[in-house]
DNA sequence: CTGTTTGGCTTGTTGGAACAAGTTGCTTGA
DNA sequence: TCAAGCAACTTGTTCCAACAAGCCAAACAG
């Protein structure tokens, strides 16, 4: 199985890539270096951008791509409900970030993956509240919680429009205490939406966590899902034998 | 900004996807469909392919994707050392699957990313483990710990080849019990060299995880990175208010 | 009936060409 | 001096053409 022209172009200008923040060489330049066709230099760059290494735009010469992450503790995150605010906003000032946040309260009919896991009907009518975390004036992560009707019957707390932090407190504040936490991580390409409303550079992949809080009686008070930008974040958890 | 004809027809096909496993039309009839080139066809098949969408492979159709996932139990995973083997294995089985482990163990310089979780100087000789797992005669992760000197030197245990399960086990056989782990998860695009190890599909990210085991003095002793083909795992965490 | 061959399908690779459109810096005119 | 505008660069989009190579099933030979 040999290797191909493009594959053997890639391979090239992969290892001579600079620091972070270097130009490449133009189309025409590897076209001449090389001795390959435009179009299988372009084939070339474009694998390097789908891995992430290189950035692009029209009209302007091909980076050597650059990423820092913000570093997101998921342990720690609900552990304390009642201190101040938004622990999520806490962590990133702490990194020297300037957190933003937009929340959308929505009344909504469950999905069936949302319904499976909430323990209720699909199209039950529920709670979603959509946010979107920004760091530094960019767009982070969307993050949507989904309450059963149980949860948010007759609580006019949750329909209040107010940032009250994150959801723990609210349901800490009507009766409805988390005492365990169900996450999963997996990661995927994001979608054309996802990718737009995320502002993400192609090559990146989609983070995707989800928990689901249970209080002590075992039923589920809330499942969430937030997708992030995976080259803009890290997921953290401390763990210990005995705490 | 219009829309370009390659992401219009990028779109419609998406939309027009059907089940898991169901057959693409051939190029020459979504040229004749859409009335573009062949270059523009295969530039949004790429595109969708690139998202993870569907699979393509010389002389086959292309096809809508299907994935699975298996579930890794990430906080119960070393709790219990001393049961049998390897807990990751066991995970797999309990889910109806076959595990397989490939183990190498080196003597290497220890470059200065793995001397700084450490905290020992870069180019120190340290013990590293790599692992490379399957499930069901698939290449799953490659999982590889090192270990500080003072941790393995004349502990002859870390020498021996036999596959003793999980790091944890050996760790608090040779007297350097783990109390508190420091885990993080990120995601980015895997390498040629990463793709290839996994067979890895186009268009499917890597799921990164590292480990730091600190001993009961709060040094570390364990340090281990974790390569994921995305589309084949999803990492899991139990937490609880009052463990 | 069985095993091989082959032809026609599929996608993959590489070349070429022309024009569109964004960026940047230099030149020129007010 | 300063701003507008132009020229020369960059990458982006779209076509066409030819051949390579993998896959599969039907036809064929033994």
């Amino acid at each position: 199985m040999p290797e191909t022209l493009q594959e053997r172009v890639a391979r090239l200008i992969r290892d001579s890539l600079g620091e972070p923040g270097a130009a490449l060489p133009s189309e025409a330049e590897l076209v001449e270096r090389y001795g390959a066709s435009r179009n299988t230099v372009r084939a070339a760059l474009a694998a390097l951008e789908a891995e992430g290494l290189i950035t692009s735009s029209q009209g302007r010469t091909r980076r050597v791509r650059q990423i820092s992450r913000w570093e997101w503790k998921m342990a720690e995150w609900e552990k304390a409900h009642n201190n101040d605010g938004d622990a999520w906003a806490n962590t990133i000032k702490a990194q020297g970030g300037t957190p933003k946040n937009d929340l959308q309260i929505l009344s909504i009919q469950a999905p069936a993956d949302v319904a499976e896991v909430l323990q209720i009907p699909a199209g039950t009518a529920i709670q979603a509240r959509n946010r979107l975390r920004w760091v530094n004036d960019e767009p982070h992560q969307l993050s949507d919680s989904y309450f059963p009707p149980f949860v948010t019957d007759g609580n006019d707390l949750f329909w209040n429009p107010s940032d009250l932090g994150v959801p723990g407190g609210l349901l800490a504040a009507t009766g409805h205490k988390q005492v365990r936490w169900h996450d999963t991580l997996t990661a995927r390409m994001p979608s054309a939406e996802e990718s737009q409303r995320l502002m993400m550079a192609p090559g990146t992949p989609l983070l995707v966590h989800t928990r689901v809080g249970y209080d002590a009686e075992g039923r589920p008070v809330r499942y969430m899902v937030t997708r992030m930008a995976a080259d803009r974040v890290e997921v953290s958890y401390d763990l210990n034998t005995d705490d």
